[in-house]
DNA sequence: ATCCCGAGGG
DNA sequence: CCCTCTGGAT
């Protein structure tokens, strides 16, 4: 097989049609995709860090209060903390999640109330790691971003894609796949497919559309 | 018992 | 690298 520090062209075949069949199966923008609800990229980035060890649905069962109250950076920035413990208290993590957002919320508006559009600015804030941030920009600013959650790492890992576990590096080697402008969106695809088939307990190998294509499946159904 | 769109601190 | 923070769902 010829591999002179290149990567086999067969393996970049796989790989694309993992990515094409991915995209058939979960169609649309990031924006799209997303399953968080909110209605400023303020509020997403709130529900983002919600979301931490959390699931979506959970958060979109809280954010409706919270942001009733505290929608904005100047609301948010002033709120009673074990106000916002209560009302955020079932996703788990309640108090640091209720200290960061209210940080998060200061040092917005210590940067002058609007929220940044790029990495550094983002990560800056309180509470906002790197997978977040990575949130915002590709949801709310459509911007390149893709984020290595959990699912990402996990189905990054059985599809071959990588053998790192780092995310940061998992996250570069996954943008050497894409245009930029697809980044969001195949992070999301990865997440919806790691929750509804390749499940983290149980991969439902027998419903999933890329198990042909797939390393650990291929291995798993040799014997 | 294990996992869910993590981040900060040691 | 490790640990902690937490409730809810399966």
């Amino acid at each position: 097989m010829i591999n002179d520090g290149f990567r086999d062209s067969s393996e970049d075949e796989r790989r694309a049609e993992i990515i094409a069949r991915l995209r058939d199966l979960y169609p649309g923008t990031a924006r799209e995709l997303c399953e968080l609800d909110f209605s400023t990229p303020f509020q997403l980035l709130a529900a983002t860090i919600l979301s931490a060890q959390c699931t979506d649905k959970r958060v979109n069962m809280v954010t409706p209060k919270l942001f009733e109250s505290y929608g904005t950076p100047t609301l948010l920035a002033s709120a009673d903390i074990v106000d916002v413990e209560e009302i955020i208290k079932s996703t788990g993590f309640y108090h640091n999640k209720a200290k960061n957002l209210i940080a998060m919320a200061r040092s917005v508006l210590e940067g002058g109330g609007e929220l940044p559009n790029e990495m550094e600015g983002l990560s800056s804030l309180a509470g906002v790691g790197r997978k977040t941030a990575n949130v915002v920009l590709s949801v709310a600013f459509d911007k390149p971003g893709l984020p290595v959650d959990t699912h990402v790492m996990r189905l990054s890992k059985l599809l071959g894609f990588t053998t790192l576990s780092d995310p940061v590096k998992i996250e570069l080697e996954l943008n050497e796949m894409v245009p930029p402008r697809d980044r969001g969106a195949l992070s999301l695809r990865m997440i919806l497919h790691g929750r509804a088939v390749c499940v983290a307990r149980k991969p439902r190998c027998h419903a999933c559309a890329l198990a042909d294509l797939c390393p650990a499946f291929i291995a798993l159904a040799k014997d």
